[in-house]
DNA sequence: TGACTCCGCTATTATTTCTGTAGCAAACAC
DNA sequence: GTGTTTGCTACAGAAATAATAGCGGAGTCA
């Protein structure tokens, strides 16, 4: 597994600059997905595992290591993952994603049918 | 190769939700990172091939084709690649990005080592 | 105690995706 | 013509992901 942290070379960026580090660590499976999932607070492996339509558990095991690791996830016995801190303000910047995935599907619809 | 448009069962949502079928094409290797290299204006494919830390060609003209089916990026002869108004307005939401990765880089750093 | 349930997580194999290299046809310049 | 650059493709090997099954540990309750 290849760990994402800042000012090293990552997977996916000779410079190591932090948002290129950060493009590649959201750019893999199922991670924007995660943290989306995670917006309304703790969710067990299981839960989070259903909310990501059956994810499979090792993608979602190799996931949540990376974001632990990140410091954007937490993980606390007999609570589950949530969102650091950190990891919520990153979440708050992509909630307005939502209002504009909807308007990018009325638009894409509207032009291709 | 599976597209992603919205309001139909795409790849990583069995709902179709506008919002899981954008988190999945922007989950999709260098989708963000080309969208985010595009931020100052038109690239070639050779350009953008490199400012991709010379991503293989053939990964890239999968990505150019999911993107500019989506809508958010477009082709244009002797130009080369460039957003859309609506991958323009995708990109907007991300460019914070960059102050968040910088503050991430910095309390990851401080707590890892 | 022992059976039960749910937890995070792992093993294994098959499939898909990505990488790396080379090269194509078309359009343009000289 | 020769040369260059364009978007794009073929191919084989490496890596990531999918799908299924199941582990040990911790809690619950009889």
């Amino acid at each position: 597994m290849v760990e994402a942290r800042p000012r090293r070379t990552v997977r996916g960026s000779r410079t190591g600059r932090p948002v290129m580090a950060l493009l590649d660590l959201l750019g893999r499976r199922w991670a924007l997905r995660v943290i989306w999932e995670l917006r309304d607070g703790w969710l067990t492996s299981r839960q989070l595992r259903e909310a990501c339509d059956d994810v499979s558990p090792t993608v979602l095991q190799s996931r949540m290591s990376e974001l632990r690791a990140a410091g954007l996830i937490t993980l606390e016995h007999r609570h589950g993952y949530a969102l650091t801190p950190l990891g919520r303000e990153l979440l708050d910047q992509f909630l307005p994603l939502n209002a504009f995935a909807e308007r990018w599907a009325a638009e894409t619809l509207a032009e291709q049918g």
